[in-house]
Parts: structure tokens; C-alpha cells; sequence
DNA sequence: TATGAATGAGCCTTCATTCAT
DNA sequence: CATGAATGAAGGCTCATTCAT
């Protein structure tokens, strides 16, 4: 069999976690270290050089860990889908209203961010690119599968009556789905603003708009 | 040395000729392609010798025409940034109330993305990146203007007590940019969707919400 | 399209030949260059580097011409299959009995030498390992061509009475193709002992054996 | 710090055991191994990681044993070559008239494809490439002696008679030599043709030639 | 204007080898 | 004896760019 290259290692993992699993540490840190120049260069702009300097050892080395480049984001989305995915799983089995259910879906994209951020702006920023290649087919699987969760919730919704009629549900769920997302290009985890008040004026201007109620 | 390559090429159709300009003709053309290209690849993916091919000439040829590849996405940006920047303003002259003139924003975003379509996504995608080159400072200072804008604009609307005051400007300001340029991304110019329909449905959404007006 | 790389291109021109045709003789010259270090050194030994080095030029200049090293060998190996098959083909065609025919196949085998030395060596020594990827299954049909026409001319000498009835006509085959074709292995065309002089040997050897005639 | 590592070791299974001796009975296993795969695939293309694959074991533990690749062929090569100059010396010291001199020359050459089918062939394949580095000098040594060991065997055919006039030695040597080793490429073990039969008809082939005796 | 040949720098990847544990 | 992590050198290939014709 291949030296190491075994994957399921966690990433930035967001808690306890990593458990006494397959992937060493090293792996893990290598993971998050590609993951973070990925998020900010762009996967095709960043180097295995890079990587491999930004973890101090030589770009050949990484190779003891990973087949390649394209596995390591492999790894990195995959990762991140599964637990955006859980996620999302968790808030429609406690579904009670569809209000409530829009509102905890925005508020649950908002956590992946924390754990996942610079996985999420891979997603965000190269998903297209990658999902040419077969491997990644998931990618668009995965982008069905948001689709479908959402657009159900807000059809649910215009049928009870709570969202309005007029709403074209596909342009509204892409029209929320990019405003939550793009968040991850200029949100800041050391800024002023927290990821739970971002996360809350999306709820407001998405649910309610900009204008004050009127009178 | 180069004959031509100065600047000015008008990239896609948008309006009244241009005829007899500086830039011939096969120049806007070449940046055309190379527009659609970067914005359906990527800039970086996107090689000169496919821009070559699509147009039917050698990739050493291009250089009769750019500096460089650089050069063409600096064009084909600039040409776009002008266009939006002048139809923001046009607005702002006629301004009347915040409300309207918010409205009258967002209609004019979409405006750009018929006649720059790949230029409103070469720019979304590419602009971070490329802004670290001194030669691109001026998409920074593109993004602050369009930032001022906006801001200036809300605000005055949550002082005339039309926009909602718990509204944090920065942060509407950044959902209704990514909403309504993201779109560029999905949108089909020969879809069932067309530009003004998704204009609308975003100007609904992002000034009334998508629940509807509790009595 | 391709930036030139079209295919087509002569090897070692063994006559007049080439003629104003596609390949470039640049080209030509290049595959000429390759073609003796790949029969010298080693296919998979040799670098691009080495041939560019030899050719004069840097590696990456090489890609001008060629798709890929392999798709270097491959027109080597292509040209020289076809003129040998060419030849065997106007061998049969002319074919009277079987003994002058096995002679006449002998003697256009080592006519081959000459033209396409570096290629017989090249197919000598790599054909079995390049033949297990697609691209070169026209490799195992040429053999299958080879031994083909070898084996029936054998047969039909066999049943005319003129060659051994307890030949083994595979393990004939088998040798005499060897005993002919590993001669590249040390003939030195500038030495004393010439193609034809070599051929003749072996043609007297293959049919009569080294024993002197007995009785 | 090499505490195995010294030659010595015995390749495939020829005959007495070894137990106790040098080279651990694990060493062995892996040259076995080394020269099954090097045979197959060539020397250069093999890597240690497909060596130690086949081992079940890691690369780096190769090193354990052998100090470097280099060394595997090395003594897998003294190995062979060694037993067939053996072989052939037994043959000279018990020689009578040259034309059974020269049947049991052939006979022991097809003797040592038994024992050491893939040393064999690694010595056909890789001799010429390995014999440019110092320490396998020996390879040109052992070529020398074996075509001494055949040239002049057949000088004293031709001078007895038994062998034809016009026969160059030179060419005659190489061709049998290039005959019967490069049986070992196509030669199956367990396919119909044993070696036995191959040899006899190369026996045969060679010293009486493929056409039927002139009455 | 365009071609065709070449540059030069850099990229991803491979691989024999080392060595602390 | 073996693992696991790493080294370092090299290899095939890509690509923006140049320039003589």
C-alpha cells in the first residue's frame, strides 16, 4: 500500500474532536495550514512551496501526506461539507415553522464559519473551478442538496402563508445563500463586528428588509 | 516598439459605436474574448494562448495588441468601473429619497451586469487578488467609492427614520453588494430569469424581507 | 488550435525524402536528436533536458514542437513500424518460395537498420514496457503483424518440404526475429563490419547452421 | 552502522539451503523480490516503494538490508553471473569435439534461465546502462569472458572443420548469444513450451540451420 | 499584423535515501 | 527490524513573454 496518505483527518477541527483517529496531528496541521493560504491566495495561485515553507519543511515532504495538491482541498471542502451538511440536518429534524427554520439555517452557516472559515471561502471561491474534475463531484452534489433543503423551507413557508407570494423561491434562496456566504470574504473572527451580530442583521434585513415596518 | 497597445479599447458593445478611436476594432474584440474567458476561467487559469485560440491567432500575436496579459484584465476592469461609477452617479444627482434612490441603486447594478457581464465577474473574482498589485490600486479605490455610496446613502435613510435603525450600515451595505453582484455568477442572460425580474425580486427582498407585512 | 505540434514529421530521412511536407525540419532534426539519445540511453533515462541540451535549446522550447516525451517516441516509433512494414509487405508481394522469401525478410530487416537505427533500438529495448499504456497498443498489433507474416512464410516453407519438419515454428520465429533484430545492439555502422555483410551471415546461418554441410 | 548489508546473500532458491550463513533468510527474500520486479519492469522504473510493497514492508526499511538499489542488482547480478560461469567452465573442462561443446554451451545457457530467470533478464535489459558506473566493471569483464569462452570454441570448430569456413566468429557469437538470451523475454515457465524443448530447437536452429539437409 | 521559434522561470511531483524513535 | 517523517535533487511540463522574419 501507498507510505501514509490516508484521509480522514479533521481540519481546523472546532472543538474536541480528532479523537485518537487515523490522520496524524501533523497531517491535521499541514491540512490547516494549506487550508488558510488556499482561503486567502487562491488554491491555484498557492504553491505546494508555499505550503510547505509556511509549515517548515520541504515541498517533496508534503508528499509523504497527501497524493497531491488537489487532494489536500479534497480533503479541506469535504471536510466542511459534511459538517455544514450535519448541520443543516440538525435544524430541519427541530424544524417547527418555517420562520424559525430560515432563521436558524442563516444562523448555522454563520457556525461553520467559525470552524471552517477558510474552508468555506475555498468552497465559495474555487468550488466552480474544481467541480470540472470528476473528483469533484461532489461539489455540485452538495450544492443540489443546499439547494433542495432551502428552496423547500421557503416554499413551505409561502404555503403557510409567512413568506410573501411574490418571492421567487430560487432567486431568493441564491440571493441568501451568496449574502451568508460572501460574509467569509471580509468578515473578520478579530474585527468588532462578531459573527453572531453579522449573523443576526442577515436574519433581520433577509426577513424583515432594510425599510421599518410600516405603520 | 508597440504600435498600439495604449489603453482606451471599448470592450463589449455597450452603446454608441466608438468607431475611428484609437483602439481598432480587432483590439475590442480580442478583449472581448479574453473578457469571457476570464470571467468563465478565471484570470489566472486562463492562458494567452486560449484567448489565442478563441481568436483564431497565434498566443505571440496578442503582444501586438497588450502589453500584457495584465494589461487586458486592467483594461477590460477599468472600462467596467467607469460605466458603473458613472451610472451611480447619474442617480445621485436625481436623488430624491433614500428609499428611491436605494432602489434606483440596486436597478443600476444590474444595468452593468447586460452590457459587462464578464467584467461584473472578472472583477467579484478576481479584484482581491489583483488589488495587491500596485498597478490595480485603483479597484481599492473603486470598492471605497462604491462603499461611500452606499453608506452615505443609508444612513441618510435611517435619519429620515425609512430605514431601520437597528440596521448596521456596513454590513447592509456589504449583503446588498454580494446579493446583487453574486448573481452574476447563476445568471443566464438567455435563462427564464431576466435582469429586470431578479432587479425586482432583490429590491423586494432587500427593503421589505422576505416575510411578509405582518398586520 | 495547437500552437504547431501537428504530427507527421520524418525521422532520420533515409533517401530523398521529406519533401516540402508538415512537420517542420526542425522538427525533424529534434526527433532525429531524440531519437539517438532515447536508443543510446534510455528512454525513460533520458531527460528532456538532454535532448534540448543537445539540440541547443532550453527544455520548455521543446514543447513547441512536441506534446509530450512521450509523444516524441511515439513518432519515432510509428515511422520506423511503417517503413518496416512497407518492406515485409514488398517482400510478400513478390514472394516466389518460401527460402528466398525468409532470405528476403532477413536481409529488408537489417535494411531497416540503417534508416531508423536509433528507432529499431528504441523498439527493441521499450517496447514492452511502453506497450502497456493505450497510447502504444499500435505496438503490440505491429508484433502481431511481425509474427504473423514470419509464421506463415515458415509454415508454408515447412509443408513444401523445404525447411525442417520438426521445427517448432513459433521458437523459429521467435529467434530469428531476435537473432536480427538485437544485431542493433552492437552494429556499428562505421565499422568493419557492414549491414549486408551481417545480413548474409545471418542468413547463412539461420537457414544452413554454423555445422558444415555433412556427407 | 550497517549491521546486515554485506553481500553474500543467495538469490532464488538454486539448490543447498544456506541456511546459517551471512545474509539472513529475510535478505533473501527481498533480492527475490527486487529481481522479480526489476525483471518485469525494469531496473531504472522500479522503485524502492514498489519493492517494499511487495514485501509489506516501508521503503526506508529496505535499508535495513541493503545499503542502496544500486546494491540489490549488484548482487543479484554477481549472483547469476557467477553460476553461469560455472556452468560453462564445467562444460570446458569436460569438452570433446567443439560441435558438443557448443550444444552444451547452449544448453547450460538455458540451464541458468531456470534458476535465475529474472537475473537474466535484468542482465539483458540493464547490463549496457548499468556497465557505465564503476562498480559494476565486472559486467564488461563477464561479457568478455563469455564471448572469449564461445569465440574460441567455435575458431576450433572451424579449424577441426566441424564449423563452416565462412563463418565470422564474431558474428556468429553474438548471434547465438543474442538468440538464446532473449528467449528469457518471452519465455513462460508454465506455458507449453518448456526449456528443454526451446533449447533443443535452438540446438538445433543454429548448428544445422532451419532448411531441411540437401540430399 | 501575424508567425514560429525560443526563453526562463517556476510548478507539481517523484524518488532514493536518512534517521530518530 | 521496522516506522514515519523528512531531505534534496531532479524531472516533465506550462506559460507569459520576446523577437526576427
Amino acid at each position: 500500500m501507498a507510505e501514509t496518505k490516508r484521509s480522514s483527518g479533521r481540519v481546523q477541527r472546532p472543538a474536541g474532536a480528532d479523537a485518537g483517529s487515523g490522520g496524524s496531528r501533523r497531517r491535521a496541521e499541514l491540512l490547516a495550514i494549506a487550508a488558510d493560504l488556499f482561503a486567502e491566495r487562491g488554491f491555484v495561485v498557492t504553491t505546494v512551496r508555499e505550503i510547505a515553507d509556511a509549515a517548515g519543511i520541504l515541498s517533496g515532504s508534503l508528499y509523504h501526506h497527501f497524493d497531491s495538491k488537489e487532494s489536500m482541498v479534497d480533503e479541506i471542502l469535504r471536510e466542511f461539507l459534511d459538517f455544514q451538511q450535519r448541520l443543516y440536518a440538525d435544524v430541519l429534524r427541530e424544524a417547527t415553522d418555517p420562520r424559525t427554520t430560515v432563521t436558524e439555517l442563516i444562523r448555522q452557516s454563520f457556525r461553520a464559519m467559525n470552524g471552517y472559515r477558510s474552508a468555506v471561502t475555498i468552497y465559495q471561491n474555487e468550488a466552480k473551478h474544481l467541480a470540472q474534475f470528476e473528483r469533484f463531484d461532489y461539489l455540485r452534489r452538495a450544492s443540489n442538496d443546499f439547494e433542495r433543503t432551502w428552496t423547500k423551507v421557503l416554499q413551505q413557508g409561502q404555503q403557510a402563508g409567512v413568506f410573501r407570494e411574490d418571492l421567487n423561491v430560487k432567486i431568493a434562496y441564491r440571493l441568501i445563500r451568496d449574502a451568508v456566504w460572501t460574509t467569509v470574504h471580509w468578515y473578520n473572527p478579530r474585527g468588532r463586528l462578531n459573527a453572531e451580530v453579522i449573523a443576526e442583521q442577515h436574519v433581520t434585513i433577509l426577513c424583515e428588509g432594510i425599510t421599518t415596518p410600516r405603520g
